[in-house]
DNA sequence: TAAATATAGATAATAATTATCCGCTGAAAA
DNA sequence: TTTTCAGCGGATAATTATTATCTATATTTA
């Protein structure tokens, strides 16, 4: 997973349907391929304020909206709790919370969608999608 | 599972810790035990009124934080369209729910906790619980 | 250049849930 | 029996992440 590749893939396919590439639009953007942790929109405000001081939360907003909208980023809700993102990988992937630090942890594994399906098919039921999320204490956090 | 049996148990713990069972709040451990459809907090409002049309949707709340605390029962938080609650089966299990009509499936499957174990070891992950929603149609809304 | 469209930023609105307040109930204590 | 008092129900206000709305500005198109 190159974070510039995939950077110039999201802005490749923005121009393409007619959208802007604006400078605080790109910089939002990189923080989203940049970093490895599901950010909050929050998160992602306060970094892109170092370069666009000005930026709104709402543009942050908008711009997760839109990559919604492309399919090119996951969206982790946790109600109350708000949303972190994944615009590195936004296919269906186990992760890994930890309820301590709030640190999330990608996970991968063979053969998920085999398992789905065998759930799915006594019920006769059409998968879409799904969310997988374990929660529990990271590595750190469980030595204290 | 026998929605008695388990309306009489939820009421035992509820009064061995020192609460009372009132009847609105009987009527919501009933609402809950019968239902197997993962009602929301508005369904169950709702059916409780026909016996006590006073009742306030805060005490269904109170009565859903109360059973959170004492563990018996599973949320389900979807974010901006609310939480879907389970008081009949409160450990966490895999759900077939329809993007569609809204309905909830239950599921069950072996090795689930071990298949959980082996993404959690790599990362030296402390599991605590975990969520699993199969997103899709249902058998009724795929027909059509 | 002029017109059309998209976007940024500011602000208001949304809505499920939670907190707060107050009067009532019922069981234990005196 | 009377008093006490924590728990509870009901009403209402508050919370808060997210979305909608509005206007000025920037960019693309003709
Ligand atoms: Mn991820
Ligand atoms: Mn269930
Ligand atoms: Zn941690
Ligand atoms: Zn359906």
């Amino acid at each position: 997973m190159d974070s510039e590749k995939r950077l110039e893939y999201l802005s490749r396919v923005i121009r393409e349907r007619g959208n802007r590439l604006t400078p605080q639009r790109l910089a939002i953007l990189r923080a989203l391929v940049d970093n490895d942790g599901h950010p909050s929109a929050e998160d992602i405000h306060k970094e892109i304020l170092r370069d666009f001081p000005t930026t709104s939360l709402a543009t942050v907003y908008k711009t997760i909206t839109l990559l919604k909208d492309i399919g090119e980023i996951l969206e982790l809700g946790f109600g109350d709790d708000g949303s972190r993102f994944d615009g590195r990988k936004p296919y269906p992937h186990p992760h890994l919370i930890c309820t301590q630090c709030g640190q999330i942890l990608d996970s991968e594994v063979d053969n998920l969608d085999k398992l789905i399906d065998s759930l799915a098919f006594p019920n006769q039921f059409s998968v879409k999608t799904h969310r997988f999320d374990i929660f529990g204490l990271c590595s750190d956090c469980a030595q204290k």
